[in-house]
RNA sequence: UGCCCGAUAGUAUAAAGGUAGUACAACGGUUUUUGGUACCGUUUGUCUAGGUUCGAAUCCUGGUCGGGCAACCA
């Protein structure tokens, strides 16, 4: 834990305002909108925010950022919470901006009795044509000069009403020349009537996110308020509505938010792979949403880990899948029981071994853990499934499995010798047969023979059948944001390919949806939700290295 | 064309004017009852041109490139 490791950017700050006696408690927030699931991107910010509160002591406040009600759902909000809980992390206290319409409201009435405030009759249309452009300045409402007694009648009438939408809002009267177009006189209440999913029918003007986070901030005294660099704009309007109002003064830092490698982040996107079925959900394994890499098998502690490695900084980046992919790994393969299962399954027979005959072989659960995670029972016999890709009729280079004459170790068990096969009219190799050595026994192996290979396989008459999904990468392509056309255009049609029935051993009968296994020699595992005590179905989280499948291209 | 960010190996991220380091990736090797893991090693970098300085990735100036900003979204 206390390796030298070098402060990034908002470490820098928050230690130079704790050892300055600027604040005393560190205070965060994170201000997810309800308005969709939580994504892997999500997580480097909860990892932030909640991280920096356990780093230094205070604590980290979860507001869910709820001024569009017409976008905002209460399954949402659940969502998120489990999301939240599930990477580790615990909130200080739970809250809406909503909680603030009231205290919101009252802010508006202050600016408008300061004169900084005015409600603006124009139309959509006619607000954006007097805006300017980046290199023009805007032109003033003509609303601009309403009295103080007129806004704050005409803005009490919004509330109350009587007014359509869209037929009039409340700006900020700022500055309609400003090279920062955010403070264009921006617009901070407008007309909606629709029902909230926490307020209901109560209010029928909203506060625009620019009028609420800074002080929804600023209310619950966050002192580090962190958001993506896309807000760098609109830190001058949230400076100045808090100094205009007297408020408290949090200050918001902006850091680079996360982009992956073979995957798009926008909530849009991501929505739009849903609503159109292209994906089973939100938690499709091959979502890069927290609930999707849950189901894959991903663990709260290998992305926790990953947010840790990818650092935090305010230059855009493209984060290699690959990075993920090793932290998953390096979780797993200190906690995962080993077990066998065969996907592509071809008969192997023991002709010298007792036909009917079977016993019981014990097997070492987990060589990489403390306690090597306890042993299991394994049921041998003289009829078994390996893999097809374990048997070679003509052996390549440096070829350690089987192919006629040569031996290998059958993992936990014995050392076989390949002595026949069998075709059938097509030419494809249906059986295998094999001598074994009896006293090659594994853990009291006398034989004295060293061989290269070990192959994983499962007992014919023990088998269990089981249905296996293995994923690749949604997209083909590295960016599909920066592609030309459109992004589905780069979905990976391989993305998902499913075994049928695959045959595991009689061990992973008792697996439940929190286990995680290594299939030996194939990749790390877990059940998915789809499994029924007739039908298991497992997941794969993601392959071991080949450096066999490697070195053959 | 205005304003605001940013630029260090393939990808990220350090070095607070003083040895350009770490991780992932790639490649090679050792160990191995997983062609896994572990361990060892190799390749590859300061956008550019000036300036300040004994000394610049770091400070200054110009340029180049990338990103953001003109929703009654957040």
């Amino acid at each position: 834990m206390s390796e030298e490791r070098s402060l990034n950017f908002i470490e820098e700050i928050i230690e130079n305002d704790l050892n300055s006696g600027k604040y005393e408690t560190l205070v965060t927030r994170f201000p997810p909108e309800p308005n969709g699931y939580l994504h892997i991107g999500h997580a480097k910010a909860i990892c932030l925010s909640f991280g920096l509160t356990k780093k230094y002591g205070g604590y980290t406040n979860l507001r869910f950022d709820d001024t569009n009600p017409v976008t905002e759902k209460t399954e949402y909000v659940d969502s998120q919470q489990e999301d939240i809980k599930w990477l580790g992390f615990e909130w200080k206290n739970e809250l809406y901006t909503s909680d603030y319409f009231d205290t919101l409201y009252d802010f508006a009435v202050k600016l408008i009795e300061k004169g900084v405030a005015y409600v603006d009759d124009s139309t959509a249309d006619e607000i954006a044509a007097l805006k300017g452009t980046p290199t023009e300045a805007g032109t003033n409402s003509p609303f601009r000069n309403r009295s103080v007694q007129e806004n704050l009648e005409l803005f009490s009438r919004m509330k109350s009403g009587e007014f359509p939408d869209g037929t009039c809002t409340l700006r900020a009267k700022i500055d309609m020349a400003s090279p920062n177009m955010i403070m264009r006189d921006p617009i901070i209440y407008r007309i909606k009537h629709a029902e909230h999913h926490r307020t209901g029918n109560k209010w029928c003007i909203y506060p625009m996110y620019d009028f609420a986070h800074g002080q929804s901030d600023s209310i619950e005294e966050i002192t580090h308020s962190l958001c993506t660099l896309e807000y760098v704009s609109h830190r001058e309007l949230y400076d100045w509505f808090i100094a205009e109002l007297g408020i408290f003064p949090s200050h918001q830092y902006e850091f680079a938010r996360l982009n992956l490698t073979y995957t798009v982040m926008s909530k849009r996107k991501l929505l739009q792979l849903v609503n159109e079925n292209l994906v089973d959900g939100w938690n499709d394994p091959r979502m890069p949403t927290i609930s999707g890499l849950r189901r894959r098998g991903y663990t709260p502690e290998s992305i926790r880990e990953f947010c840790d490695r990818i650092g935090v900084a305010k230059r855009e980046n493209l984060i290699e899948l690959s990075l993920l992919e090793f932290c998953v790994r390096e979780h797993l393969n200190k906690t995962a029981n080993r077990v066998m299962a065969v996907l592509d399954p071809i008969k192997l027979v023991i002709t010298n071994y007792p036909e009917g005959k079977s016993e019981i072989l014990i097997g070492e659960n987990n060589p990489e853990a403390e306690d090597k995670g306890g042993t299991r029972e394994i049921p041998f016999s003289n009829e078994l499934w390996i893999e097809r890709e374990d048997f070679m009729e003509e052996p390549a280079k440096k070829w350690f499995r089987l192919a006629p004459g040569t031996m290998v170790r059958l993992k936990h068990a014995y050392i076989v010798k390949c002595e026949d096969f069998k075709k059938d009219a097509e030419g494809n190799v249906t059986e295998i047969h094999c001598t074994y050595i009896p006293e090659s026994k594994s853990g009291e192996d006398t034989s004295g023979i060293n061989v290269k290979g070990t192959i994983h396989w499962v007992s014919t008459a023990h088998a269990k059948t089981a249905e296996i999904r293995i994923y690749d990468r949604l997209f083909s392509v590295e960016s599909p944001d920066s592609e030309e056309g459109d992004f589905k255009d780069y979905l990976n049609p391989e993305s998902m390919k499913v075994i049928k029935e695959a045959y595991i051993e009689p061990y992973l009968a008792e697996a439940n949806l929190d286990s995680r296994y290594q299939f030996i020699r194939k990749g790390y595992y877990c059940l998915d939700q789809d499994s029924t005590a007739e039908h298991l179905v497992f997941n794969q989280t993601v392959g071991l290295k080949d450096a066999w499948a490697k070195a053959k291209k």
